[in-house]
DNA sequence: AGCACGCCGACT
DNA sequence: GTCGGCGTGCTC
């Protein structure tokens, strides 16, 4: 097991880099001109006698405030006024000292006093804290420390992080009496763990207080989230708290009721969006008040104040609502590995399949692989076989009844035996161009983006807005392009008519359903939505290859996996007669990892492949995107590092009106246009550094900030 | 983003 | 003289 060394990798290791240097050198001429002053303070004023000084995070996003501004405390506001508590303070260029002494204009506005220090560096007479609006400290040490790498990392502000860390304040919960930290558990039994080679290794390691982190590849079906309840009891048992974090109310409540069953009310708390703010905030207190020591929920808890952390978990860190979708979209997986690092604590990611980030982690040594041996999968997996494009050719019954006969197959022998699951895409999917010959996709010489058909008909590369004239085929020589398209709703529809005697049910966006009873049924789903069988489906059928393998995306191939693994994951295994039929082209990498269930096989190709083609995770990409010509002006005087390369800018396609915007996308009717900048390895925070700080300048500098606004994104989650 | 300060033109 | 245009820069 790795243990917490500070060991650099890729994703999150190159974190020092060059910090405000515009407030740096302004600070500097300052203090030439004059020498430290005491703090000053409107006439008269009694201050606090001892540390008279807070310094305050004024709680405004925006990037050229994002540093410190001191405070004079009034000695009434001494005993409140801690570190870590919300104030509020007078604000704004409209502040000015009249006749009394008192200041006025500039509006109160919100604040986290982070620090009492004895002199303010700022020559001026300070203006006195209005108001301490809590005794709380909510803002402790280690959370804003923690707020600020993730800034760093995504090039926002700190303020921007805090909204989302610190959830708004209820007067009502605070109030509330909260009792002693429960005894810790003892350690667990290891129970289904023994089934991972260094299963048992990771647990004893938890238990004794010690700070393991892996990537673990979970064995298909029921057992991942009890396994994690008792990786969490494990490290209770040590006297530490632990924090689960999962991409959705489903998997939050089966962990929920896993850690229920193992360690009886009291012990943890259920962190998920739907809660109301009274009950966020009571949850919350509870965790950083230490009366809770183990958390489970989605994204938001990423930041649970949990005291002496000794386990933070991240379960199916591929799923992509484990991206913020607020400024700065910092991902959980990022934010955990920021935390395991800085607290050194253990970390585990876990899932059925694995990213290609997973991969990057223990490719780098920063964590260990933690799955189970050949023949443990071989028993907890089902049968996976294959329907490609040949077989539909020489299947006679597939072409009149659009269904290939082994799928049928596969389909009434398990009918016979339980539920069956149909995996049909969703909606709006893009398909993308590849190789009408050998289907691989076709990429700019250039930059290696993606291309696609304009409205005229010509190619051009989605990243950099080169055009393709002459396009062959890399792989096979092949010069003709083509794009998929599906018809597998259709297909799950006749599949419910030809078996009439089967009840049919589906679970969707619009409807999720949980749990089905096991017993025949049809059991139609997307992706993500696909419902838990008692007992396991005795079959799946994956009619969305084409659908899932042709979006225009880098991810496809992994995303396609992780989908297919995740319902394979819900079948019953071979040896119980469970069977996944996948219709799509057997010669392709996803689909020969699925048949060899080998995520982990897929990821790490994938990430070499990434590596030699400068794409992320291995380089890190950010995206700029504006006003046409407010990008490249950007850019140009943004101090990028020198191994910084651009790609672009393209036009983004316009938002129509009354069409709902997608986050980060341009208002509607104005004409915006996205470069893509990416650096090598090791570069990543230099970039994230020269971005941030171009941004505050240019914020500060161009006023309204309004027309000639850029945005910033850095690990854009579409690219291409 | 607000908001004041400042340096030019038209006004009572 | 003085009111007010909005360009420029700061906010403890």
């Amino acid at each position: 097991m790795s243990s917490g060394n500070g060991q650099q990798h890729g994703a999150g290791g190159d974190d020092a880099g060059p910090p405000e240097q515009l407030a740096l050198i302004r600070e500097a001429v300052r203090q030439a001109k004059a020498p430290r002053a005491k703090p000053r303070t409107w006439r008269g004023a009694a201050l606090a006698e001892d540390l008279p000084v807070a310094r305050v995070l004024v709680d405004k996003g925006v990037l050229h405030l994002d540093r410190y501004f001191d405070y004079a405390v009034p000695e009434e506001l001494d005993a409140v006024a801690r570190p870590g508590v919300r104030v509020r303070v007078r604000f704004g260029a409209g502040a000015r000292t009249v006749r009394d002494g008192r200041r006025e204009g500039g509006g109160l506005i919100d604040g986290f006093l982070v620090e009492r220090v004895a002199e303010s560096d700022y020559t001026g007479p300070l203006a006195a804290l209005a108001q301490v609006v809590s005794p709380e400290p909510v803002l402790s040490p280690e959370l804003l420390d923690l707020a600020r790498a993730v800034a760093d990392r995504y090039a926002g502000s700190l303020a921007d992080v805090l909204q989302l860390a610190v959830p708004p304040r209820h007067a009502r919960a605070e109030a509330t009496e909260m009792g002693p930290p429960p005894a810790p558990p003892a350690a667990p039994d290891p129970a289904s763990w023994r089934r991972y080679a260094r299963g048992l290794e990771f647990l004893r390691s938890l238990a004794s207080g010690g700070a393991p982190r892996a990537v673990w590849t979970a064995l298909p079906g029921p057992w991942w989230a009890e396994e994690i309840a008792r990786a969490v009891q494990a490290t209770l048992a040590s006297g530490r708290g632990a924090l689960v974090v999962v991409p959705a109310g489903r998997p939050a409540a089966r962990v929920d009721a896993a850690l229920r069953t193992l360690l009886g009310d009291g012990q943890h708390a259920l962190l998920t969006a739907d809660a109301g703010q009274e009950r966020r905030y009571r949850e919350w207190l509870a965790i950083r008040r230490g009366a809770v020591r183990a958390v489970v929920g989605t994204r938001a808890a990423m930041f649970a104040p949990v005291r002496d952390l000794g386990l933070v978990v991240v379960w199916d860190d591929g799923d992509s609502s484990h991206s913020d979708d607020n400024a700065p979209f910092p991902h959980v997986r990022e934010v955990l590995e920021l935390r395991a690092s800085r607290d050194k604590c253990a970390f585990l990611l876990g899932g059925w399949s694995c990213t290609v980030e997973a991969a990057q982690l223990v490719e780098s040594g920063w964590a260990a692989p933690l799955a189970a041996d050949r023949e443990q999968v071989r028993a907890a997996a089902p049968l996976v076989r294959t329907v490609g494009d040949q077989d539909l050719a020489r299947d006679e019954a597939a072409r009149a009844a659009r269904l290939p006969t082994l799928a049928w197959e596969a389909v009434r022998e398990g009918l016979r035996r339980g539920p069956v699951l149909v995996q049909v895409p969703r909606r709006g999917y893009v398909p993308r161009l590849a190789c009408a010959q050998c289907r691989a996709p076709a990429r700019c010489r250039h930059c290696a983006g993606p291309l696609a058909a304009q409205d005229a008909g010509e190619l051009r590369c989605g990243w950099c807005g080169r055009e393709e004239s002459a396009w062959h085929c890399p792989e096979c020589g092949g010069f003709r392009l083509r794009a998929q398209v599906v018809g597998a709703r259709r297909t799950a529809e006749e599949l419910g008519r030809a078996f009439p005697a089967v009840p049919v049910r589906t679970s969707g966006r619009e409807q999720v359903l949980d749990t089905v009873p096991d017993a025949p049924a049809l059991v139609v789903s997307t992706p993500g939505a696909e419902p838990v069988a008692e007992g396991g489906y005795t079959a799946a059928l994956l009619l969305d290859g084409w659908a899932m393998l042709g979006r225009p995306d880098l991810r496809a191939g992994e995303e396609a996996l992780r989908r297919w693994i995740g319902a394979g994951a819900l079948v019953r295994p071979q040896s119980a007669g469970g069977t996944v039929v996948v219709v799509a082209e057997p010669t392709l990498r996803p689909v020969q990892a699925l048949v060899r269930w080998d995520p982990v096989g897929h990821a790490v190709r994938e990430l070499a492949e990434r590596a030699e083609l400068g794409f992320p995770p291995v380089s890190r990409m950010a995206a700029v995107s504006g006003p046409a010509g407010a990008v490249m002006d950007f850019l140009a005087g943004a101090g990028l590092p020198p191994d910084a390369e651009v790609l672009g800018p393209v036009p983004v396609p316009v938002t129509e009106a009354g069409r709902p915007r997608r986050t980060g996308g341009p208002p509607p009717g104005e004409r915006w246009e996205r470069a893509l900048i990416r650096v090598p390895p090791g570069s990543g925070a230099a970039l994230a550094s020269a971005l941030k700080t171009a941004l505050a300048a240019r914020m500060a500098r161009g006023g309204s900030g309004g027309s000639e606004a850029v945005r910033i994104r850095i690990d854009p989650p579409e690219i291409g």
